[in-house]
DNA sequence: CGCAGATGGTTGCAAGTGCAACTATTGCAA
DNA sequence: TTGCAATAGTTGCACTTGCAACCATCTGCG
């Protein structure tokens, strides 16, 4: 259920041929062009800025997230279970993410002393300095295609709505069923 | 670069740490807030309706988005290329969904007898039975889950915001370097 | 005609991903 | 102590993904 643009008009009745006309009574048509939207933009922004960022700094989307979770980190170090939810990605997921930068010299992973279960992920110098050399282009790219299409009034307004949805789902287990 | 919920202060005066000052000319620091916001609110909901939809239907949100498209287009049926425009995702991953939609047999594909070249993927009585089965708990769950944490006047307004960001990446091709 | 160039789809490949099962370590309680 | 439950991370697996190379078909120009 993606696309945006032209068809503002009524994405959901077209689904009413199928669905009857009771689909305006299971999501309002204006949730629906705003969720179609909501898809549509993250879509193609981070796939504009995911190709930019790879091929400027070798860099994907989701290890500038981590390294930039660990950079505005103390001593630029997290524990693993820490950086996989700041990072928004699954523990097992972030072992191998780990183990790529590690690969890279960006990243080391290094045991506790004190509690010998964890692991403290830490940027290294050569990590930072990767971090230093990749983040103006992307911030500036960020800008660009995310930011500088909203007046900055509006942009406060976005934040606060995508914080309440985001707040309204924020359990990381499900329920349902 | 994920995470909302409290941290709103200052995402970019953390980065400022590492970057130096300059980090706000590169990035608006409201900007930096609204971006995390949309990355966690983003992640968030997919991750919950796309588990849901898998408990409930079989089904994952890539597969429902490729069916909606069908299911919204005359005779149910759309050319790969143009669904895959329409869906998000390349033609290759296409390619491979509609097989596996194949498999489930709620899809067929047949070959343009115009035009050798295109192939229609069409949804079967199955296919729109399954989609049937399956939307009005995803619509509620959208509804629910992205639509409920607005009032409706700010739902537009979120709308149009999403639209122009949207707009301003439009090129599905890519231009950087 | 006939063949280059464009267009529509598929396939080989080399990733990336999450879930569930597993190992290692700790903490607590009998 | 000993032993078992809880916690932190990793690994096996099965599945998705996109890119680039490839095959098939069509179009238009000489």
């Amino acid at each position: 259920m993606a696309t945006a643009e032209q068809p503002q008009n009524a994405p959901l009745d077209d689904l009413s041929k199928i669905l009857g006309s009771d689909a305006h009574a299971l999501l309002d048509p204006a949730v629906a062009r705003a969720w179609i939207a909501f898809l549509t933009a993250y879509g193609r922004v981070t796939r504009a800025l995911s190709s930019e960022l790879m091929d400027t700094s070798g860099m994907s989307l989701a290890d500038f997230d981590v390294m930039a979770q660990l950079a505005r980190a103390e001593g630029y170090a997290l524990r693993m279970t820490e950086l996989a939810d700041a990072a928004l990605i699954s523990k097992s997921g972030l072992t191998r993410r780990i183990d790529r930068l590690a690969v890279n010299g960006w990243v080391t992973r290094r045991r506790c002393t004190e509690d010998g279960r964890v692991h403290w992920a830490t940027l290294t110098p050569l990590g930072v300095k990767a971090f230093r050399a990749a983040a103006p282009g992307h911030l500036r790219a960020v800008a660009e295609r995310f930011g500088a299409s909203l007046p900055a009034s509006e942009m406060d307004r976005l934040t606060r709505d995508l914080i309440k949805i985001a707040a309204k789902n924020k359990e990381r287990t499900r329920e349902a069923v």
